[in-house]
Parts: C-alpha cells; sequence; structure tokens
RNA sequence: GGGCGCGUAGCUCAGCGGGAGAGCACUACCUUGACACGGUAGGGGUCAGAGGUUCGAUCCCUCUCGCGCCCA
C-alpha cells in the first residue's frame, strides 16, 4: 500500500539510477525509427545549476522523453562548455588567493591548473542535471576541449583560413584591459553612465585668439588626436576646413576636416577626431587620412612614450582625464563642463570600461557566412518559435560585423597558426603541416613561432551540432542524427549561439543545425526582477528538488513557460504543482485501494459503463489536446490540460462517481470499472511522464507488477507507448448523461451552501416536471447522487411544491429541497434572485440581440440559432425561478 | 532615436471576433473511510485609455498613456 504522500527523494535517486544504468537513454542508431535529436546548450564545464539552466533543461527534458515514448530514436545531446574567459578567471582568482599570477606558474602549468579546476568541478553541473530528470544519452557526453571537438576547430579554423573567410588584420577591436584581451561586440554591454561633457578650446594655427571648441566624454584621448572634423554643412566653421588646430598639451598639428559624422546639433558641433580610440573616429581618419596615433597600453595606461607629453606618461586613464582636466582648466582651454548622460562600454565578464584598442586579430569573415543562414530562415528551413525572434535573428544578421575571434588568453583551443621570421603566416592542422608549408614558400627550414592567442569561446560552441556527432569524420551519428530537430535556448543567446550555428552549420554540413529553435523566456523572480547574486533574490533549483521534489520543479516550470512571457517562479508555486503529484499519488492510492489492476489487453472499446465509456472520452479528449500542445510547443498548455483532467475530472468526478461501481455487488460492473480506473490512471501516468518522470513511473511500478523489461530487468514507464487518443472511444450519451449529473450535485450543493443547510444534514430532494427519461438517469446515479449531495431521497415531486423550499432549475426540471424547517429564509431569498438577475441580463442582453435586424441577416446562421436557444433557455429558467420566489415570498 | 513585447480578478497568467477563465491568495463551512499537500460553496474584473473596422470587439486596425527588453 503506498504511503500517504509521495516520499520524493528517495524515489528520485532509485529510478534515475535504474533509468542510467538501463541505457535506455541513449539514442539507438541502428534502429528504424525515426531519428529525433536535441543537443544540449552546453552549459560552463565549472559551473553549477541556476534556474534558467532548469528551465532549459526541463523542457528540453519534456520533448526528448514525449519522443521517445512516441516511438523516435531520440538522442539528447550532453556535453559542457569549457567558458574560455569565465573559467580562467575563475583560476586566477585562486591563484591571487594565494599570490600567485598566472605569469608566474607559465602558460602550461596554468593550463595544467585549469584542468585540474575542471575535472574537480566539472561533475557538479552534470551531476545537478541528474537531480533534475534529465534523460540525457551520458555516455555521448562531450566537452568542447576534448579531443575530438579540438580537432573539429582546427579544421574549421583551416578551412575557413584557406577560403579566404577567416584572416587576420589590423583593426579597432574593444579591449577588456583587466583580461588584456580582446572581446567580440556581442561580449560589450553597453551602460549608461552619468558623466560629463568637456567643451575644450582648441587654437586655432595661425590666428591668435581664435579657438574652435571640440566636445568631448572622454577628455584623456585628446593625445590621440589627429584631427578636428565639422560638418561641411555648418557655416560657423566653413572657413576653418583645410586649415588647422593646434593640440593644446602636445602641440600636434590637426587638420580640420568637413565630414557628415560631425554632428552640427550636438555639443559644440566640432568633434575632435582620434582614431586609433574610437570606433567613428577611425572611420572618419580613413575616409580623410588622418594619422593613427595609438596613447595606450594594455592596461590602458597612457604610454610611457615620448609621444606622450612627459607628466603623463604611465598614467591610468582615469587618473589621466583628470590631470588632463585640471591642465586645460589652468591654461583657460575648457570653455564648459556640461553634465552629460551617455553609453558606455564595458566588458560583460570584466565588469571594466572598453577601450577601442588598435591590435592584430584574428576575424572570421561574417557577412558572407551569414547570407545562407539568412536565407535559411527567409525559406523557413528553421523556424524560430515564437516567430517574432526572426526578427531579432535578421536585425543582427543583416548588419553583422566581423566576428574578432582571437583572445589573448590561456585557456581555450589555441590558434592554429605559425609565423615565420619575416612575418609570413602558415596556418595548418598541425607544426609539421605549418613547417611543411613554410619550407616550401621560403625554399628552406624557417623559424615558426605559434601564434600565442587562443579561439573565443563561442567559435567552438558555434560547431556543436556537428561537431558532438563526430564531425569532421563521417560518423553514421552525423548522418542520422544531422540536422536536428529542435534546439531550446533563451533568447539571450540568440547572436552568441544560434546565429553562429546557423553559419557554421550550412557552410560544412550544407545544411542546417536545427529545424526548429525553440526560444523561451528568462526566469525571474516572483516580483518579476533578474535573479542575481548582488541582488540576492536567486532562487537554487536544487533547494526547491530538495523541499517539494524535481517532479514539482519541473511541472512548475513547464506550466509557465507561457511563449512570449518571463517565468515569474515564487516557492508558493512549486508547493502548489507539489500538492499535484500529492492528489495524483493519492488518486492512485484509492485505485489500489480498490483493487484496479491493469487489466492486459483490455479494450477501452468494450468499456459498457456509462461512466467509463465518458471517462474514456474525457481522456482521449485529454491525450489529445496534451499532445498538440506539446507539438505546438505550447509547454504551460499541456501542463494544464493535465492538471485540469486529474485533479478536476478524474479525482473530483470519475473516482467519486465510481465508487459505488468499486464497492458495489455487481461483479461485472465493478471489474469493468477496476479495469477502466487502471486504464485511465494508466494513459494519464504515460502523459504526465515526460513532465513528471519520477512521481508516474513509482506509480506505475506500484499499481502492477509490469513483468520483466530492459530496465535492471523490469519494465518501465519511461519507454511505454504514448497513449493514441484515436484508440479511445467517445459517447456523445455518456458525456451528456454524466454531466448531467454533475450539474444536478453541483446545483443541490451550491443551494445547500447558500442557504445555509448543515453540512452534516441529509435532506430530501424533489423533481418537479421531470421527464421520464430525467427520471430513469436519477434512478442510474442514485447511490453517488445521494451521497455526493447529502441528499436523504430524491423523487418525483409528489404534489404541490411546499412552502419554504428552495428551488433551482436543471434543463426542463426544477429541483425542489422542502426544507422549511432547516434553511435561511431570507438567504433563499437572496440567492433566488440573484439567479433571476443574472437570467434576466442574459434575456436582455440576447433580446437586444435578435432585436437588431443586421445580426439576424448578416451573422452566421448557427450564430443566430444558437442565440435563440440561449434565449428561450434563459426565459424559461428565469420564469420558473420566479415562480419558486413567488411561492417561497407566501 | 529604431525595433520587439507586455498592460485581463489582490498576485501570476491563459483566452484572442459571437455567453469574461485558471492557479494561488481571500471568505465561510467541513476530523464524509484516497488525499487537510484535502473537500464544498462563495466574493472579486468599465479585459490600460480614446477612436476606427464589423451585425457584433477583451480579441482586428490606428493613436495615446504606462511597463519591460534588444539595438544605435
Amino acid at each position: 500500500m503506498l504511503d500517504k504522500t509521495f516520499p520524493h527523494a528517495e524515489v528520485e535517486r532509485r529510478h534515475y539510477a535504474r533509468w542510467e544504468a538501463s541505457g535506455l537513454f541513449s539514442a539507438r542508431p541502428e534502429s528504424k525509427a525515426r531519428p529525433y535529436c536535441i543537443v544540449i546548450p552546453p552549459p560552463n564545464v565549472t559551473g553549477s545549476l541556476h534556474m534558467g539552466h532548469a528551465l532549459n533543461n526541463t523542457l528540453q527534458d519534456v520533448l526528448i522523453r514525449w519522443r521517445r515514448m512516441a516511438g523516435d530514436d531520440a538522442l539528447w545531446m550532453p556535453g559542457t562548455d569549457h567558458a574560455g574567459i569565465a573559467t580562467q578567471m575563475v583560476v586566477e582568482r585562486q591563484l591571487a588567493e594565494q599570490g600567485i599570477r598566472r605569469q608566474d606558474l607559465g602558460r602550461d602549468e596554468f593550463v595544467r591548473r585549469v584542468w585540474q579546476w575542471k575535472e574537480q568541478s566539472g561533475g557538479t553541473i552534470t551531476a545537478q542535471l541528474r537531480r533534475l530528470g534529465a534523460s540525457l544519452d551520458w555516455p555521448r557526453e562531450r566537452f568542447t576541449m576534448d579531443e575530438g571537438l579540438s580537432r573539429a576547430v582546427t579544421e574549421v579554423f583551416v578551412s575557413l583560413y584557406r577560403q579566404g573567410l577567416i584572416y587576420r588584420a589590423k583593426r579597432l577591436v574593444n579591449w577588456d584591459p583587466k583580461f588584456h584581451s580582446a572581446i567580440s561586440d556581442l561580449e560589450v554591454e553597453n551602460r549608461e553612465v552619468k558623466g560629463h561633457l568637456w567643451h575644450i578650446r582648441y587654437p586655432i594655427e595661425g590666428e591668435e585668439g581664435r579657438f574652435i571648441v571640440v566636445a568631448t566624454t572622454r577628455p584623456e584621448t585628446m593625445l590621440g588626436d589627429t584631427g578636428v572634423a565639422v560638418h561641411p554643412e555648418d557655416d560657423r566653421f566653413r572657413d576653418l576646413v583645410g586649415r588647422h588646430a593646434i593640440l593644446p598639451l602636445v602641440g600636434r598639428r590637426l587638420p580640420i576636416v568637413a565630414d557628415a559624422h560631425s554632428d552640427p546639433a550636438k555639443g559644440s558641433g566640432a568633434v575632435k577626431i582620434t582614431p586609433a580610440h574610437d570606433f567613428n573616429d577611425f572611420e572618419v581618419g580613413r575616409r580623410h587620412g588622418l594619422e593613427v596615433v595609438n596613447i595606450l597600453d594594455r592596461d590602458a595606461r597612457l604610454l610611457d612614450d615620448p609621444l606622450i607629453p612627459a607628466p603623463y606618461r604611465g598614467l591610468d586613464r582615469f587618473e589621466a582625464r583628470k590631470r588632463i582636466v585640471a591642465d586645460l582648466e589652468a591654461a583657460g582651454l575648457i570653455e564648459k563642463i556640461e553634465p552629460h548622460t551617455h553609453t558606455v562600454p564595458h566588458g560583460d565578464r570584466s565588469g571594466a570600461v572598453i577601450e577601442p584598442y588598435l591590435t592584430d586579430q584574428w576575424f572570421v569573415d561574417a557577412k558572407t557566412l551569414a547570407a545562407p543562414a539568412i536565407a535559411a530562415v527567409e525559406r523557413g528551413r528553421t523556424q524560430f518559435v515564437p516567430r517574432q525572434w526572426e526578427n531579432t535573428f535578421f536585425a543582427w544578421m543583416r548588419d553583422i560585423q566581423p566576428w574578432c575571434i582571437s583572445r589573448q588568453l590561456w585557456w581555450g583551443h589555441r590558434i592554429p597558426a605559425w609565423y615565420a621570421p619575416d612575418g609570413a603566416i602558415f596556418v595548418a592542422h598541425d607544426e609539421a603541416e605549418a613547417r611543411r608549408l613554410a619550407a616550401a614558400a621560403c625554399g628552406h627550414e624557417v623559424e615558426l613561432r605559434r601564434d600565442p592567442d587562443v579561439l573565443d569561446t563561442w567559435f567552438s560552441s558555434a560547431l556543436w551540432p556537428f561537431s558532438t556527432l563526430g564531425w569532421p569524420e563521417r560518423t553514421p551519428e552525423l548522418a542520422r542524427y544531422y540536422p536536428g530537430e529542435v534546439l531550446v535556448t533563451g533568447f539571450d543567446i540568440i547572436f552568441f549561439w544560434v546565429a553562429r550555428m546557423m553559419m557554421m552549420g550550412l557552410h560544412f554540413m550544407n545544411d542546417v543545425p536545427f529545424r526548429t529553435v525553440y526560444v523561451h523566456a528568462l526566469v525571474r523572480d516572483e516580483r518579476g526582477q533578474k535573479m542575481s547574486k548582488s541582488k540576492g533574490n536567486v532562487i537554487d533549483p536544487l533547494e526547491l528538488i530538495e523541499r517539494y521534489g524535481a517532479d514539482a520543479l519541473r511541472f512548475t516550470l513547464t506550466a509557465m513557460a507561457a511563449q512570449g512571457r518571463d517565468v515569474k517562479l515564487s516557492p508558493q508555486r512549486v508547493e502548489g504543482y507539489r500538492n499535484f503529484a500529492t492528489k495524483l499519488w493519492n488518486a492512485a492510492r484509492f485505485c489500489q485501494m480498490h483493487g484496479c489492476v491493469p487489466v492486459p489487453g483490455w479494450a477501452p472499446a468494450s468499456a459498457r459503463a456509462t461512466l467509463n465509456r465518458w471517462i474514456l472520452g474525457r481522456l482521449a479528449e485529454a491525450a489529445r489536446a496534451a499532445t498538440e500542445a506539446l507539438e505546438q510547443f505550447r509547454f504551460d498548455a499541456y501542463a494544464n490540460e493535465l492538471y485540469h483532467f486529474v485533479w478536476g475530472t478524474f479525482c473530483d468526478w470519475y473516482l467519486e462517481l465510481a465508487k459505488p461501481a468499486l464497492a458495489g455487488g455487481d461483479a461485472a460492473l465493478r471489474e469493468e470499472t477496476r479495469a477502466a480506473a487502471a486504464f485511465v490512471l494508466d494513459a494519464t501516468l504515460a502523459l504526465l511522464h515526460p513532465v513528471m518522470p519520477f512521481v508516474t513511473e513509482e506509480i506505475w511500478h506500484a499499481m502492477a507488477d509490469r513483468g520483466p523489461g530492459p530496465c535492471e530487468g523490469r519494465r518501465t514507464l519511461m519507454v511505454e507507448p504514448w497513449p493514441d487518443p484515436g484508440s479511445l472511444p467517445r459517447d456523445p450519451a455518456a458525456e451528456a448523461e454524466v454531466e448531467w449529473v454533475v450539474r444536478l450535485i453541483s446545483e443541490v450543493r451550491a443551494i445547500r451552501s447558500e442557504s445555509g443547510v448543515p453540512p452534516g444534514r441529509a435532506i430530501p430532494l424533489a423533481l418537479k416536471d421531470a421527464a421520464p427519461a430525467t427520471l430513469a438517469r436519477l434512478d442510474r446515479w442514485r447511490e453517488p447522487v445521494l451521497r455526493l449531495a447529502r441528499l436523504s431521497e430524491a423523487a418525483p415531486l409528489a404534489g404541490e411544491v411546499p412552502r419554504g423550499a428552495a428551488q433551482a432549475v436543471l434543463d426542463e426540471a426544477t429541483l425542489v429541497l422542502p426544507l422549511a424547517d432547516v434553511i435561511d429564509l431570507a438567504a433563499e431569498r437572496a440567492r433566488l434572485a440573484k439567479e433571476i438577475a443574472r437570467h434576466a441580463d442574459e434575456l436582455r442582453r440576447l433580446d437586444a440581440k435578435l432585436a437588431n435586424p443586421d445580426f439576424v441577416a448578416r451573422a452566421a446562421e448557427e450564430v443566430v440559432e444558437e442565440s435563440r436557444e440561449k434565449r428561450a433557455a434563459a426565459a424559461a429558467a428565469k420564469a420558473r425561478l420566479e415562480a419558486a420566489l413567488a411561492r417561497l415570498a407566501v
């Protein structure tokens, strides 16, 4: 016998271990079944599970478990990401605690320490995914830095280089002075910052006392100025174009050029041009042939160089700003200082203010690779769900910039490029090949130096959908599972990851990496705030699992995953769905107590009893709706459909109405009801299994000995067939009858409650004007009706309606509860008045509608007919309630 | 400044051309033999505002207001 509540902790451990050991999570490449593949968005190998992961992986597991049960050859590809910057940062911080810098260790030793850290903490997140119940194909687990994936990275780099789609160039990049590395545009976070706009007077050469005023938010960059730009149409400066200004503090001559980049309405109308430290200025400089003067070192300090006036050499950029402003002020060259809010680029990982910085880096020609990806989405070869994310994808892809892929880090895939002493570049799969290339090019052996930089982590992530399947080997897995069916991810990495997988997949596999991209929302706290450690509002999924069970957490996240809305999570909500699991558990417990054991081979169509035919029909509808919801990625609809079926239909009505049959003396009816109840419960467990795998598996085994099977010698719900609504009988007559019973009981309960009948008191019910068919129904359902409505008897009304009887209308019949002695007459009068008013409103509304000739003439025939029927019903009900009220008043 | 999304019951959200819904919270009552992590009943909404299309608008269109996110 089952206990009263579901012991989730023990059950979760037991079943997960069985499942994993059974090998049933694994794909079956040899099978004839349709392949269905999802690749996991690889979490950071040294990370731990947060609520975003919990949502993301729950949804993937729901899909995978569903398709596995539906008979597909389901592959959920697991793995982790080396997260270059983040991981290196963690290890560096650990070393710093011991007073060690990575440079002290040297590259090889440092990388060895990172691997050590990976070995030590690398299992955390995969263990946590297991706690969540994720049915990943663990033996296939991959890591972006493992041998095979590293080979894929090298292969892709070399190919793209040889195709001219990867190149090395000296360009302005986003420089993170804390990491001493370039980062991509995407890793830059633009933050609104309150700063100042300094208006600085630059003297005009050869015209004593005349100045041109430039406005800047970064005065320290003036040391790198090589020009001044004004708008070509700006009359104020027209005569200055072609002349020179003199750079204060430095004395350099600055050409004054006309360029539309200068906005006459902004600041002073003239802008200083610093090509080495501003993306826009770089372009202006190029258009006008201005010099490029770099003034910063890799720490974003002013260079210790004769180029820089002595007092500022080696100063931090912010210190330099103060000094330069002070010196300009002293020289009377500051015209004014305005408070100014502007956006300042920050490194998303380091938080440091990013400097545009001129260096040699490696770039991917993203524009060329983007074109096929754009076309693929336009043609619907890959579809975004919800659809509107396609706009985000297009907006970025159509204006894509070269992707800077080199990082000045030690942790990552080292760039397979070697340099000869003369600077010649040899890109090769390995050093030996590079030597051969170099020897061939130079005619003799040359000394080669390997590029010290590593690749952006997203470079290897972009290959994930095919590298994990064995590419560049042409494995059977690659042929079978690429392209994947669906990618499940958050919108925050559409650019970082989805777009790049599309580009690489199309280029190297000549097909999209997945047919559908399902984009889910962010998980926020109950007030809608983004969860963050600094706000202290982080909810740990593991804590929720421990407290309420993995099933409850999974159900919550699934039920709340409505398209286009963030998930606002509160522990209270999880508690509610834990209660749902308990409800299901107790329904099963009830079935168990009444001998509801699944009958092998039992055919639902063989059911004769109205109640059983009704619940089988309701099950069919629930199965249909749940399946359709999953097909459309309507996770919330899937979960809610089953919630209502289990609680509102199966528990509230079916089991209650089945009690007489289950306890009764009619053996045939009892056996059929037992079989039907067990059948419906089994199907319900199957439908719920993708979202609540643990509780459903546990109940499924508790209900019967399921016999031998592939999971530690036993069968498992995990690979039972997905219920097929088409095989279930639909019986409109049974539906009408049971729904009548439900309405009858509900009406009586409402009257009792509202007119103040003591709950324990059984009262008689009389039916006035009931048709013979209705009285026959009543006979068939007498027992449950009496019990559920707490009635002493139910019979046709004999004679007149007694005084002081409570009444209600049910179809053609009037329900009469002759209770002059027990009911609160005033309360009953109020109740009737309220009911009458409700019908009167309805009647007024429908009369107005039907009186409108346009409505009758133009609305669809069936709509008009429906309105007439409703009007008649409302009028009849109102008349009878009025009569009831009149009798009550006597 | 450009784009996207959202404003429906106290809260969180479904619904999206023809009768305003759910969960939670709230109120009252109930130790009824599966379940108090439960049961029964109930209160609560000019569906942000204004115009338009339509026989009919919470739903479609336009504008306004408010909130959020992305991009510049």
